[in-house]
Parts: C-alpha cells; sequence; structure tokens
RNA sequence: GGAGAGGUGGCCGAGCGGCUGAAGGCAACCGCCUGCUAAGCGGUUUUCGUCGAAAGGCGAACGUGAGUUCGAAUCUCACCCUCUCCGCCA
C-alpha cells in the first residue's frame, strides 16, 4: 500500500509510476473522493467538538440537579447531522481504502522500463551451460527412468498439478530443504522459524496477496483462511501490528514450508513435470530493514540466495525485472534463473525482492529510530533460498549422464544418506 | 465441540455512565541531591487521523463490530482471541 499522502501530494509521481508498469488506472476518482473526505471530516470533527463541550455542560449542570433542557435539544440535533456525516464517510473511506489496496509499489528508480519478462534486463551470469555429448533428457523424462516421481499418483490422490515422490527422489528434496536452511542458518545469520501454512485474509493483505490475487489462492472453505502460496506471507506477518525497536533490527528470518498456488491464468503452459505445481516445497528468506538500507541488504540477500547454486555448481543469471514484469508488491526484483539444458532456456529458481514499506504499512510493522522519536514503517525483502522443486528439476537436468542416471551433486551429498548416484530402475 | 473465567497503556494492575487517555506499581528517559555498585526527590514517556512553519489545538482508540445514551473503558448484542475443566486427538 502507498502512502495516501505521497497519493495526494505527489500525483505525478504516482501516475508516472503506474505508466511505467503499464497500468491503465486513473487517480482522477480518488482525488475527488479524498478531498471529499477530508472536507467531511473536517466538518464532523468540528461537531464532535461542540458535541463533547455541550455534553460536559449537561454533566455539570446534571450533578448541580440544574435544568439541561436546552442544551439536551441544542445537542441531539448536533447528533443527528454528526451520524448522517458519518455515514458518508464511511462509505468514502470504505471506497478509497479499497482503491489504495489495489495500487501497486512504485518502482524503485534503477528498475528498466519494460513490457515483458523479455525485457528484464541480464545483470550478471555465474558459471557456464554445460556441454552434453548426447541430447540432454528432460528432468520428467530422468524422474520417470529414476522413478522417483510419479505426476500419475499425484493426480489420482489430488488432482493434476500434484506428484508424489519416492525413495532418493523424496530424499533428494529433504536434502535440499536441510542444505538451504544449514547454509542460511549457520552461515548467513538467519533465525529458522517454523511458520503455519494457513493463514488468515489480514496476514494475506498485509504482505499483498489480497485482495487483489484471490483467484491464486486455496481458501479453507467456510473459514477466514488460505493455504498460503509462499512462506513470506507468514514470515512478514510475524511482526504485523508491531513497533520494534531499532536495536532489533534487521532482522533475518528464514522457513522451510510447502507453498499452494491455483496457478490460475498459466492453464496450458508448463503441464509436464516438476516446473508448475500447486503444490512445491521452497526455503525463504526474509528480512525487515531500516530504510536506508534496504538496497545494500537486497544485494546481500541475493548474493545469499546465489550461494546455493554456486555451491551446487549450477549454472545461473540473474535478471533485474523491468517495470512491466515486477510484482505488485515489489519496489525491485532479482530473479535468479537456472539454466535447465533438459528444456534449453533458463528458468526463475529465486525471486529476491525488497518491498520497502509496501508491505510494512499494509501489515503496520514500525519500528522507532530512536528514543523519543516518531515510529517509521520498516522495510521488508524477501527472496526464495530455493525453490526446492525446481531445483530437483535443475540437479537432474544438469547432473545427467548418457546412460539417465544422475550424480549427487557434492555439496549435498553430507545430506544424501551416502546417495551418490541415482540410477535408472529396470522395469 | 461442551462448560466456566477473562481480554485496559512497554509490562503488572485499578476503574459508581460524565472532569479517566485512563489511579497505583514496575520499567525507561531527563534533572536534582547524595557520592562506594544503591537509595531519595521532581519531571517526562501511547498510537492514529486532522489543522499548523512550529509550539500546540481538535477528533478518535480500553479485543473487534454494532446498539442504547446528550455523553460509554464502564450498559446491551454479535463475533474474535486467551486461560481452566470435559470431550477428541498426532
Amino acid at each position: 500500500m502507498l502512502d495516501i499522502k505521497l497519493l495526494r501530494e505527489n500525483r505525478k509521481l504516482v501516475e508516472d509510476a503506474l505508466a511505467k508498469r503499464g497500468m491503465n488506472i486513473s487517480l482522477k476518482v480518488f482525488y475527488e473522493k479524498d478531498a471529499m473526505r477530508l472536507e467531511l471530516l473536517r466538518k464532523v470533527e468540528d461537531l464532535k467538538h461542540t458535541r463533547n463541550i455541550i455534553s460536559k455542560d449537561i454533566g455539570v449542570k446534571k450533578s448541580k440537579s440544574e435544568d439541561a433542557g436546552v442544551l439536551l435539544q441544542e445537542v441531539k440535533s448536533i447528533g443527528t447531522e454528526i451520524d448522517e456525516i458519518h455515514n458518508s464517510l464511511d462509505v468514502l473511506e470504505n471506497e478509497l481504502n479499497d482503491f489504495v489496496l489495489t495500487v501497486p509499489n512504485i518502482p524503485h528508480s534503477s528498475v528498466v522500463y519494460g513490457r515483458t519478462s523479455e525485457d528484464n534486463p541480464v545483470v550478471k551470469t555465474w558459471g557456464e551451460k554445460k556441454e552434453f555429448p548426447f541430447t540432454p533428457y528432460s528432468h520428467d523424462e530422468l524422474a520417470a527412468c529414476l522413478d522417483i516421481i510419479d505426476f500419475e499418483k499425484g493426480a489420482k490422490i489430488a488432482t493434476s498439478g500434484f506428484s508424489v515422490s519416492k525413495g532418493p527422489g523424496a530424499l533428494l528434496e529433504r536434502a535440499l530443504i536441510n542444505f538451504f536452511l544449514d547454509v542460511h542458518t549457520r552461515e548467513q545469520g538467519y533465525t529458522e522459524v517454523y511458520i503455519p501454512f494457513i493463514v488468515n485474509s489480514a496476514s494475506m493483505t498485509g504482505t499483498g496477496q489480497l485482495p487483489k490475487f484471490k483467484e491464486d489462492l486455496f481458501k479453507i472453505e467456510g473459514e477466514d483462511l488460505y493455504l498460503i502460496p509462499t512462506s513470506e506471507v507468514p514470515i512478514t506477518n510475524i511482526h504485523a501490528k508491531e513497533i520494534l525497536e531499532r536495536s532489533v533490527l534487521p532482522k533475518y528470518y528464514t522457513a522451510y514450508s510447502p507453498c499452494f498456488r491455483k496457478e490460475a491464468g498459466s492453464y496450458g503452459k508448463d503441464t509436464k513435470g516438476l516446473i508448475r505445481q500447486h503444490q512445491f516445497n521452497k526455503v525463504e528468506i526474509v528480512k525487515l530493514v531500516e530504510p536506508e538500507s534496504s538496497y545494500n541488504e537486497l544485494e546481500a540477500l541475493l548474493s545469499d540466495a546465489e550461494e546455493l547454486l554456486k555451491r551446487l555448481k549450477l549454472h545461473y543469471r540473474v535478471v533485474n525485472l523491468c517495470s512491466g514484469d515486477l510484482g505488485f508488491s515489489a519496489a525491485k526484483t532479482y530473479d535468479i534463473e537456472v539454466w535447465l539444458p533438459g528444456q534449453n532456456e533458463y528458468r526463475e529458481i529465486s525471486s529476491c525482492s525488497n518491498f520497502e514499506d509496501f508491505q510494512a504499512r499494509r501489515a503496520g510493522i514500525k519500528y522507532r529510530p530512536a528514543k523519543g522519536e516518531k515510529p517509521v514503517y520498516v522495510h521488508t525483502l524477501n527472496g526464495s533460498g530455493l525453490a526446492v522443486g525446481r531445483t530437483v528439476v535443475a540437479i537432474l537436468e544438469n547432473y545427467q549422464q548418457e546412460d539417465q542416471s544422475v550424480v549427487i551433486p557434492d555439496a549435498l551429498r553430507p545430506y544424501m544418506n551416502g546417495v551418490t548416484v541415482l540410477k535408472p530402475v529396470e522395469k
């Protein structure tokens, strides 16, 4: 959510930002309603002021057993007027609030203009594409051959878009989760948290999933509860509606969670394999920081995520999402895209964003810069570190051999209970 | 799920429907005094909105929402949450 005062006072800035995102939002109605709201607010507060004074008089008179009849008459009509204005004010405020909640964040100045993911500039590359003396298989072919992931079983138990991992496949998921968490907690200073996988609508609104992206969420029937699409939601909301001491910042959190996404609107895309599932595992890293440091913290967060791919020796590149590709709540986002030889393309494996105070304002997360000073909103950041399912894809496709066996990366061996190679199963 | 108790400021804890934004205590901060880690005395310290250059004024907030009333932390209703007991259960 943007600062309503920013909207009020920097109309040009906001409109330019929205245009840069390719959004056609007119602020005209907002300004009209906002002005109307302020007018009514002043009026109703004046009336309340006089009512308070008269009411006090009535109290005094009554306590002296004097007649307060005249005052009662006077204040009664003020009361009706207050009620009337209040009603129109309520309507206006709801409308304004609903609108402001649907306005996306303003892109940072380092975000380039662009319309789609095609326009995202590559900011760095690590490693290089692996060459194979044969045509590399896709991960779903490998998974079938290794008998470690079963998509039919997932569809039978739930529906399409779910899968069953088994044996070394399930172990690989678990190994990656532990490996990621260990690096974050032991080497990068993050505190591990274990959080609810189901959250209420206030939390979803706090991080920006609601009200705009309802159709992407799984909702619990009859309850004000949703399955989380990312642990960013529960982690960031840990400190919702709090005023933190400056001394506790920055806060670094990491958590493992499954993520549940309807993926509505992506029908037909990535229907095969693990790339786009309704449920996938992810380790997330989240930061709450002071505004001045948030862009340095973003670079650090990005490199924390990159570190995992370096250890796994997986070639990747980093792109800076252009204005048209930037997510709703983000001011700036780096996507890490891992090379997938079986797909012959780079795919997002981590998304690292600075939300500035956009989420903090929605969720009500503040800190006090110094004793006696006014509380200000923190900046929130998060990134995947990493998406587990897509890391499995990357490992299968990059570490495959001609006989369709897959070598386990060295960094993962300590977590694999002695398994060093995944071997095709005779059928 | 059933029965009971309760939800007040950073924390603890008062609060007959009117002068209570909220006693008292603790904590923190500032000052004074004293000068052996301490104590004493005085003062300050919620948040949001709005007007203002500022000082400050005004409005609002005692789980949430509605209601009664000229006026509600205090009365009524609904909902949420916490705790205890029972049930169920990993």
